[in-house]
DNA sequence: TTGTACGCGTTATCAC
DNA sequence: GTGATAACGCGTACAA
């Protein structure tokens, strides 16, 4: 039934070579006459050669593979991180194991057994579940992606900075009070920092603020029904006042101004409005949402960059043992849009 | 340097047995006394082994991987689709390569010959460069999804019922002429059934209604622009008219839904709209829009079980071929929300 | 420049 | 119930 696969041995009958020859061919052709290299690759042709790259990780243990593990798909975040982490095949030619982690340790403690098992050179985690602490002992290249990070490699956003270059936005645009949404996180995750960023710059220079804290749920509904409590509390705790709301991302942002349009049919005067990642909502938005740039490429480059630097430092004969870990952060950019009055 | 591995050699040493029965431990445990498999699990843990399924593969040629092709990640519709074959993981087992095609056929070649070499025993297939002719020559089970398939198996929403459930509920929403707006795509691709559908439904009740085809380019900026003309096109040639707009996909709903709401700052009586495919923007966009909801979770599990049975039949000793091509039809559930008038 | 022989970690086929 | 041995397809000393 099953057409038996052309192997290095047909190919060694049919041309006459021996199978280290037609391994050589493929690994250092350079080794053989062009002659010899023409005729076994008349001989692929002609036996119509499928090469089969899980003997070669066998016997050399390089399986190209990175394994990636996301927590869901709900943010069009980690869908286009996702994304750009597949694009990089093309620059590096690692391949993919893609689990989403639905926010459940043990699932992922399975999952990344599973790719161990693929023997993957390396591994992305952009979720959160399990510790860092635990992920380094694992002994297998690791770069974290906006996760807390004290044990592992890891390329973030500077959430600092980004938290800054919205609340500044806000502030320059005469606000009268300046808000903050976010969800109540531990202080080691990255995203912390955007908070810090905001209330750094308030207090600077002693701006009127507020730092709403919520519990968004998992769903976009969750999400929804929450900031529509929000924005009551907002509407009824500053009526009058122009408010410049800072949120913790895009659909957030995206939600708010959908809440302020329904109410208003337009976004009025009394609202500014900057979210975060620059995701395509942010985009198609009724109004194009300003909002601070994660640079979703560069950080998914980084991120494989990173990765491939480390596998190839295991592959030498003598790999020096990474020294220190590396916490590579992407500037974000801020995207002017029309939420705001942009200079 | 690299921790040398832990193979079945190692437990047979360590126990006693061969290797032989620390496989059989794995696959066959019902043929070990409880002891000895007792005996062996206790090495497991002490000797701290980690299972290497590429030699597995190597050995029995089951790798339990699925290939992936997928166009873009520029519609919702492809990443919440690629979420949900991801998701069949904890019920089927088998793990996704995936690939971004790109619209490159050469590119698309490359990733199968990839796939090929990896040897995944499934392929899923959402782009459709590659013409279905050339798929089934690879000779390996194949599921298309919502793509030409003439020659290969296929999963695709029942395309000609949402067409006329759309249009139906734009007939119901008592519109003076009824709109359908969509790509100019050849006639064997699935979705073209619903230009079908509307043209159909038009006919039976005798509608005024227009087909409006265009070139809506691969980006959102360049469907943007060109929805934009389109919505100019319509508000010169149907003023005062009440408009029933079916649209191509959520996106496209969305993106002419804003344009409504810039200019009036609500969805006035004078337009009616329905989109496609229930993708994420449909609910989050600034009014949800009434769509004809694609069973992305069902289609998704379909195609992978559909995949798994043809797999497994060629896993048995006497495999028969596949005696005529499945094209399975999933019904689509028009999801009423507040872009129509709603019974 | 080319070939021999063995190893990679597991499964399958016989034996006992 | 258990074991020896030969695959699986390719890489890599080492030798020639």
């Amino acid at each position: 039934m099953k057409q038996k696969k052309v192997t290095f041995d047909d190919i060694a009958k049919y041309t006459g070579f021996s199978k280290t020859t037609i391994s050589r061919y493929f690994n250092h052709p350079d080794s053989l006459t062009v002659e010899n290299q023409d005729k076994i690759a008349d001989a692929l042709k002609e036996l119509n050669y499928q090469e089969n790259k899980l003997a070669k990780v066998l016997a050399n243990g390089q399986s190209e593979f990175i394994g990636v593990i996301i927590p869901n798909f709900y943010l069009g975040y980690f869908s286009e991180m996702l994304n750009c982490i597949l694009s990089t095949y093309e620059q590096f030619g690692y391949k993919f194991l893609v689990f989403i982690g639905g926010n459940n340790r043990e699932s992922e403690r399975k999952y990344i057994g599973e790719l161990l098992a693929y023997k993957i050179e390396g591994l992305i985690v952009l979720s959160h579940t399990i510790p860092s602490k635990e992920l380094a002992s694992y002994n297998i290249p690791i770069v974290a992606i906006e996760r807390e990070d004290e044990y592992v490699n890891s390329v973030n956003t500077n959430n600092y900075m980004g938290g800054v270059q919205a609340t500044n936005l806000l502030y320059k645009n005469n606000c009268d009070v300046l808000l903050h949404i976010n969800s109540d996180m531990p202080e080691d995750i990255p995203a912390y920092k955007r908070i810090t960023g905001f209330l750094d710059i308030c207090r600077d220079h002693g701006l009127n603020h507020e730092l709403i804290l919520r519990d968004f749920g998992n769903s976009y509904s969750e999400t929804k029904s929450c900031l529509e409590e929000v924005y009551q509390y907002i509407k009824e705790k500053y009526p009058g006042k122009k408010k410049g709301i800072f949120l913790a991302n895009d659909t957030h942002a995206s939600i708010m101004l959908n809440l302020i349009f329904r109410e208003y049919g337009r976004l009025p005067d009394e609202y500014r409005l900057v979210g975060f990642d620059d995701s395509p909502i942010a985009v198609e938005s009724v109004l194009p949402i300003s909002t601070v740039g994660q640079q979703i490429d560069k950080i998914a480059y980084t991120a494989v960059e990173l990765l491939v630097e480390q596998m190839n430092e295991r592959k030498k004969r003598r790999p020096q043992p990474q020294k220190e870990l590396l916490h590579k952060e992407i500037t974000p950019v801020l995207k002017l849009r029309d939420t705001t009055d942009n200079p």
